[in-house]
RNA sequence: GCGCCCGUAGCUCAGCUGGAUAGAGCAACGGAUUUCUAAUCCGUAGGUCAGGGGUUCGAAUCCCUUCGGGCGCACCA
């Protein structure tokens, strides 16, 4: 279904069409206070001005004259909207103002209540094969909160353009192929040759302090650094028994991730793996094929590409380097590989890549290289990138001894904190239950608090901030949505069949002010999705969600629902139904959020 | 040095394809509770949108500039 703001769209378009024969996008956003009404016009002030200047449209001398209130005027006079509107108003330098009226917002309720599984959302026009390339953790390394960000946001773009419509391909790039494998084969092999014989048995914390004292080592002692440059040789060579310890190590590492993806709620599995491994025997092709056309030359031994624009900071044209003097590939090579697979054998539309930002100029010159080699045709590359998590002091969040935080030990102490609060408010639970809230509500927190920032800035992450009772949290939102159905328990043992008021339910009413304000918010979903997807923020869904929750608790302080009056019952049960519907679908199917049936 | 991002209330942040008096939450202050879960609601106070200039009928938003912070810039990913 179309929502409010569409339909506006369209029909204004249509006025500003007959008034004066242009042919413009309508410019209809939410008012801005609500004494203006629901939703504003302001294409009267673009278009006077536009009109005037006589540069981009062309015009009668009388159109051109027009003032912005003038041109509202002639709009509003070709307007057919009292459908869906009130008399439109006219009302500072020429803003058109549109008060919903109320029986257009009960239709829609009742519309959004048969759209079961989309609640108002719209499906698009032309589904897209979109590649999401997100997550992407580093294999034989434990997860830390730097992939935290890539990971919940990519998972939520994917859930956004499922829903919308798309097919989906998830992959996760995982850093799989590289150095840190020869360093810790190599380190093995002197302090633990028993460990590699059983590969099996190591375990990723091992895995994580090995890798640690090898790094150091290497970093000392040159030698050792040679033996473990070897490793990777003897690896990228398809070494048998190399080969076997790597696979132990990958699996030892799924073992250690796979869990998180579940506990966080993320669609990622085995089948989405396509780590740089995947790519390691297109490599030579992709440094062949940019050879044969020119684009990759010799250069200090290295073989580069120059992309056109990008400069060192010796003012020289910088180089994307695809191979290295000593015949080794790097991970722009099996990006460009990757890009290739993903445009020639998955046949992509889009190719969305969710990396921190630190990446934009990596992109930028990948995209322009396969762009060059004309391997990009008709798909569009995309970057999508996002801030810092930062720690209270406002630099990147690090534990006391300055390591990274790992992304387990995160999420633990998140449900540890939380179940303290259940304990706290509601001591009387089961403790399977408390259990439950506590992961429903510490994982939520964390994930909420993420998307609730805006996607490009860094953010402080703070347990307090994002567990508190107040404010836009996930605990908000949950608590929100287990008091909605806390109102059906009680129906429940009132004798009062709310499943069967709501599926009898002739009239809306919607007479109390909170309830109008509830409803017209929850027509809303549709449009709160579409200024979402259009530039991936997820705080766009946050902060409708939020207004939503405000809104229900503004409505279920003012109004008694289970001892309305009989004739108005069914509409309050109807707007608690349909508010504790989208806050789920928003909550779970979007963001991957959990929520409870009391808390 | 060059490039990118950022600077909004005491704090944490929204808002940015230009639109009416710049919004939330926290903290502060005042009120509501024989509760359909107060983990709530209602209200008050708090801002030269870093500074300066420009474009415009109109700028937090676009352009220029200064200051302050972060990040990136050849063989790591």
């Amino acid at each position: 279904m179309k929502s409010a703001i569409q339909l506006i769209s369209e029909r204004i378009s249509q006025a500003i069409q007959k008034a004066t024969g242009q042919n413009v996008p309508a410019i209809i956003t939410g008012a801005t206070d609500p004494k203006f009404g629901d939703y504003q016009c302001n294409n009267a002030l673009a278009l006077a001005k536009q009109l005037k200047a006589n540069t981009t449209l062309r015009s009668s001398d009388s159109l051109r004259s027009m003032s912005p209130r003038q041109l509202a005027e002639k709009i509003i006079a070709e307007l057919k909207i009292d459908d869906i509107c009130q008399k439109p108003e006219i009302a500072g330098a020429g803003f058109i103002n549109l008060r919903l009226n109320p029986e257009f917002v009960a239709e829609n309720l009742r519309e959004i209540v048969s759209d079961k599984d989309r609640l108002g959302i719209e499906k698009i026009k032309k589904s897209q094969t979109v590649v999401v390339d997100f997550s992407g953790p580093n294999i034989a390394k434990q997860m830390h909160v730097g992939h935290l960000r890539s990971t919940i946001i990519g998972d939520c773009i994917c859930r956004t353009l499922e829903l919308a419509g798309d097919k989906v391909i998830r992959q996760s790039h995982r850093g799989d192929w590289g150095k840190q494998f020869g360093v810790l084969i190599a380190y093995l092999q002197i302090t633990h040759k028993e460990k590699l014989q059983k590969p099996g048995s190591v375990s990723i914390n091992d895995l994580d302090q090995y890798y640690k004292d090898a790094q150091a080592w290497c970093d000392r002692d040159p030698g050792f650094a040679e033996s473990a440059r070897r490793e990777v040789v003897k690896l990228h060579n398809n070494d048998k028994d190399t080969l076997r310890v790597w696979e132990e190590f990958v699996r030892a590492s799924r073992k250690h991730y796979q869990p998180i993806y579940d506990t966080l709620g993320i669609n990622l599995n085995e089948s989405n793996e396509r780590g740089e491994s995947f790519y390691r025997d297109k490599l030579a092709d992709v440094v062949t094929d940019l050879k044969k056309q020119g684009l990759a030359v010799e250069s200090e031994g290295a073989v580069c590409v120059f992309p056109e624009g990008f400069k060192t900071k010796d003012d020289e044209p910088m180089p994307v380097i695809i191979q290295k003097s000593d015949g080794a590939y790097l991970y722009a090579t099996t990006d460009l590989a990757a890009i290739r697979y993903r445009i020639n054998e998955l046949k992509a539309d889009r190719i969305i890549y969710v990396t921190d930002a630190r990446q934009k100029l990596h992109f930028e010159m990948l995209f322009k290289v396969a762009e060059m080699a004309g391997w990009v045709k008709n798909t569009e590359l995309i970057h999508i990138t996002f801030g810092s998590v930062l720690g209270e002091d406002g630099k990147p969040l690090k534990t006391r001894s300055g390591e990274n935080v790992k992304l387990k030990e995160l999420l633990d102490e998140a449900v540890k904190r939380a179940k303290s609060v259940v304990q706290e408010k509601n001591p009387d639970l089961a403790d399977s239950e408390k259990e439950k809230i506590a992961n429903a509500v510490g994982i939520g927190a964390v994930k909420y608090a993420d998307y609730s920032n805006n996607r490009t800035s860094d953010y402080i992450f703070s347990f307090d901030k994002m567990l508190a009772m107040d404010g836009n949290t996930a605990p908000y939102m949950q608590y929100a949505y287990a008091r909605i159905k806390s109102i059906g328990r009680k129906g429940q043992e009132k004798g009062i069949d709310t499943e069967k008021e709501l599926k009898g339910i002739k009239e809306i009413y919607l007479e109390n002010n909170t309830e109008l304000e509830l409803a017209k918010q929850l027509i809303r979903y549709g449009e709160a999705f579409n200024s979402a997807i259009a530039d991936f923020k997820p705080n766009f869904l946050t902060a409708y969600l939020y207004e939503l929750a405000q809104k229900f608790s503004s409505f279920y302080n003012a109004c008694p629902v289970l001892d309305a009056e009989p004739k108005i019952r069914p509409s309050r049960l109807l707007l608690c139904d349909l508010t504790a519907k989208i806050i789920r679908h928003g909550l779970e199917n979007l963001l991957g959020i959990k929520t409870i049936e009391r808390m």
